[in-house]
DNA sequence: TTGTGTTTTATTGCCTCC
DNA sequence: GGAGGCAATAAAACACAA
């Protein structure tokens, strides 16, 4: 966009009115580091026999930013009528096209300053900015634009190191959820075996009970043996409340070990006398009851000619494992 | 002193607004 | 269509380790 290019070296600006300017050596962080390779001074005087004005290069020497040094016309203006005594070689130096200067420190400052009030400038601000600088409206706004520039890019730096935390905090949550889950899932398979034996141990007792009553009763199936074998190495203990609450309300594995030829309809049998519990929805809201017919299994009773065979999917009315920790997955 | 990485100043091209 | 903002980039200035 060559309409928008300026021409440092044309004269113009406030910059240019002034006879000659001051170049100070001072230098935003920099050091008077013996690596320059350029020439150093600490104040140069150019020439008002200099008809152009130096554009970018030229920087305009201010003592203090509060103006305790300050001329009537400026903080940062220093005009002087002397047109002699200009060394060449520093006169061609400072000429020298397309050489950057930067700014000196109290111009950063005050610039800085003025950004903190407002980081966008209006034209005629602008304009007494450079006034105020000894600089060119357009070394203002390229110096705003860049500051803007790096105050966003500070910013997102800023924003990420935020996320980024959030992201650890959540993260290191989520970690312990997942510890807690598989306590509680190990927690689900004890108690689960524990009231299997239990089953095991009840079912025992009842056949032994009516084989007494009836000696020629037939045996059961090879599962039937194999569970009473089993349950037969089960000593007699007393099944805890906090077991069967723990076992109606939790749900089973389907790695633990299990019988599934019958003898817990035991369990849903109310007017049995070894009846364990009964489903109580009755804490359960509508929609979680309607859930739970979805998805659990309503066992068949004794009568049921089907009930030898119950859906792979369904055991003892909860679902399955893959379906039974589904509730505790994020 | 030199090589290299970082910061600062300035340009360019595109976009939006009036 | 011109003015101004922004992103991308160039290049000088600077910092610093070897």
């Amino acid at each position: 966009m060559a309409g928008r290019t300026l021409v440092y070296g044309q004269a113009g600006g406030a910059a240019s009115n002034m006879n000659s300017f001051l170049l100070q050596n001072q230098r935003v962080g920099g050091s008077s580091s013996s690596s320059s390779s350029q020439p150093h001074h600490d104040s140069l005087f150019i020439s008002s026999s200099s008809s152009s004005f130096l554009g970018p290069r030229s920087m305009v020497s201010f003592k203090d930013v509060n103006g305790r040094n300050g001329s009537n016309k400026s903080l940062f203006y220093h005009s002087f009528d002397q047109d002699d005594n200009v060394d060449e070689e520093l006169e061609e130096y400072i000429r020298q096209p397309d050489k950057k200067r930067r700014l000196t420190a109290d111009q950063v400052l005050f610039l800085e300053k003025t950004f903190e009030e407002e980081n966008k400038l209006e034209p005629e601000r602008k304009v007494e900015l450079a006034k105020e600088l000894g600089l060119q409206p357009r070394q203002i706004a390229i110096w705003f634009q860049n500051r803007r520039a790096r105050w966003k890019t500070k910013q997102l730096e800023k924003d990420y190191e935020s996320l980024q935390a959030s992201y650890d905090s959540l993260k290191a949550d989520y970690d312990n959820l997942l510890k807690e889950k598989e306590k509680l899932k190990a927690e689900v398979v004890l108690t689960t075996d524990k009231l299997l034996l239990k089953e095991k141990e009840n079912e025992n007792s009842k056949l032994s009970h009516s084989s007494s009553l009836s000696v020629a009763a037939p045996k059961g199936s090879t599962a039937d043996s194999a569970c009473e074998d089993e349950a037969s190495k089960v000593s007699a203990v007393p099944l805890k409340q906090e077991d069967l609450s723990s076992a109606k309300s939790d749900v089973f594995d389907s790695d633990s070990p299990r019988c599934t030829d019958g003898v817990h309809s035991s369990l849903l049998e109310p007017g049995d006398s070894s009846y364990v519990f009964e489903q109580d929805h009755s804490d359960l809201s509508q929609d979680e009851e309607d859930d739970m017919s979805k998805n659990l299994c309503i066992f068949p009773k004794m009568e049921d000619a089907n009930y030898h065979d119950p859906p792979s999917s369904c055991y003892y009315g909860f679902p399955v494992e893959d379906q039974a920790f589904g509730f505790w997955s994020y």
